[in-house]
RNA sequence: GGAGGAGUGGCAGAGUGGUCGAAUGCACCUGUCUUGAAAACAGGAGUCUGGGCAACUGGACCGUGAGUUCGAAUCUCACCUCCUCCGCCA
């Protein structure tokens, strides 16, 4: 969400914004809404000021005085009612347009309709060569007994999977791998440094209630992707939304900032649009586990930016240290959603689709979701401010898929990159005995 | 699943129809005192929003939403959240 003050001062930027996100906004008619909004609010809180006036009066009032007072203000409640409701209903035809006001995207980011249009910044390591025909992490992980699709759909249906042996093995030594590489943020000499790098591990629910979907943006574009209870909650698709929600409602010290969390959670997504695809394997799956960097900092463009570009390095450091081929994308306005302002994708080498597969998505928000969430702070001058707020994978499934395929030796195994060995007790390689 | 209780400012906590944006305490800020601090004393201070260059000023906010009333933190109803006890399951 963003601020309606700013919106009326900057409709161009508005309206541009959106048509570079491809989404269609049209601003005038918020802000002909919100004409009305005004005009109606300060008829109503001028009738109140008198109410409140009248009030006062009647109880000073003689008895006789106060039976005229009584039968005048009985009119003027009658008047006042009937603005008020006017008013409630234009407040929520308003209030559905504000949450659909998308945040304007940075200048940086490229022109484009999807993610076809995403614009290539780098690559890092080297596409494997192999001498054979490379095998999908499906045939590798079903030749090593590391999974079991066909059981997993018997029991869990479309896109369902049990994960075995060394395949459980693989997943939890990545687990703990990234837990480390994080933990050692926190390291450094100086106190003030240790502060401003540490992460918080956290481990947080994905069964959420409705507010934290919309506070995050997920609510109310994105209804048809989610899973829903009968009790009215939700299964998030990120660790991102319960752990943005952490602060939900609260105002923060300005010395806590930057705040920077590490959530692990189980992730739900239905999958809606995209039926077609990735129907086999472990690309897409209806239900996986995820680590998100999740990090609030000062109301600032630079602070977001430089926090951006730390998180996306996080990622990145991850991926090199597993020698996992990678490019990193800009992601162009079509392929951004609602409340960010700028995204890279992290996407990782897969030889058997013989592509580049996304693994982490990286973004910033300003305060658009900190506004919708309440999460403020009271910087120097006293004042309140709305938080900024970004997040990058940590890590998901999806690297695994990718160390698996690159790993791989032309009789069948899979190697170890040697910082996991000591995750996998000792273990180098993984064959069948 | 059943029975009760509670939600008020940063925190604790009073307030049961008008004089309540709200006592009091703690925490906070500013003065006096002090070499400096602490203590003591005096004063100040909530959030959102409209108008105004400003001083200032209108409105809203006591979990949320509806209602009763000329007037609601206070009365009624619904919902949400939390707590206690019983039951059931882990």
């Amino acid at each position: 969400m963003l601020d309606i003050r700013f919106i009326r001062e900057n409709k161009e930027l508005i309206a541009l914004g959106a048509k570079k996100k491809h989404i269609d906004f049209d601003v005038d008619a918020l802000i002909a809404l919100d004409d009305k909004r005004r005009e109606l609010l300060t008829a109503v809180e001028a009738k109140r000021a008198e109410q409140n006036a009248v009030s006062e009066k009647i109880l000073a009032a003689s008895p006789s005085e106060k039976v005229t007072m009584i039968a005048d203000m009985k009119e003027l409640k009658d008047s006042l009612q009937a603005q008020e409701d006017e008013l409630k209903e234009i407040l929520k035809q308003w209030q559905l347009l504000m949450v659909s006001v998308p945040n304007i995207p940075d200048m940086s980011v490229p022109e484009g309709k999807d993610d076809t249009d995403n614009m290539e910044l780098r690559t890092w390591g080297d596409t494997p060569k192999f001498p054979f025909e490379p095998k999908s992490h499906i045939d590798l992980m079903l030749a090593h007994d590391m999974v079991d699709f066909d059981r997993g759909t018997k029991v869990a249906g479309f896109r369902g999977y049990f994960l075995k042996n060394d395949g459980v093995k693989l997943q939890f030594a990545l687990w703990n791998f990234v837990q480390d590489f994080f933990a050692k943020k926190g390291a450094t000499a100086s106190p003030e440094e240790k502060r401003v790098n540490s992460w918080t591990p956290m481990v947080v629910p994905s069964l959420v209630r409705r507010e934290p979907f919309m506070g995050t943006g997920y609510l109310p574009q994105s209804e048809e992707d989610l899973y829903k209870t009968q009790d009215g909650e939700y299964l998030s698709g990120t660790a991102e939304v319960a752990t943005m929600a952490y602060y939900m409602d609260e105002v923060l010290d300005k010395s806590q900032l930057p705040i920077k969390m590490l959530a692990f959670s189980p992730a739900f997504r239905r999958e809606a649009g995209s039926h077609g695809k990735d129907t086999k394997g472990l690309i897409r799956v209806h239900e996986f586990y995820k680590l998100e960097q999740v990090v609030l900092c000062e109301a600032s463009h630079a602070e977001s930016v430089k926090y951006h570009e730390e998180v996306t390095t996080n990622a990145e450091e991850i991926m090199q240290a597993l020698g996992i081929p990678y490019r990193i994308v800009v992601n162009c306005g079509g392929d951004l959603g609602l409340g960010q302002v700028k995204k890279y994708d992290i996407e990782a080498w897969v030889p058997a689709e013989k592509k580049y597969r996304e693994t982490h998505s990286a973004s910033y928000f300003h305060d658009f979701q900190t506004r919708r969430l309440n999460i403020r702070y009271k910087d120097e001058d006293g004042k309140m401010k709305f938080v900024h707020s970004l997040n990058n994978t940590a890590l998901s499934g999806r690297p695994m898929i990718a160390l698996i395929e690159n790993f791989q030796q032309e009789d069948g195994s899979i190697k170890i990159p040697d910082v996991l060995v000591p995750y996998m007790g000792g273990q180098t390689i993984i064959k069948k005995n």
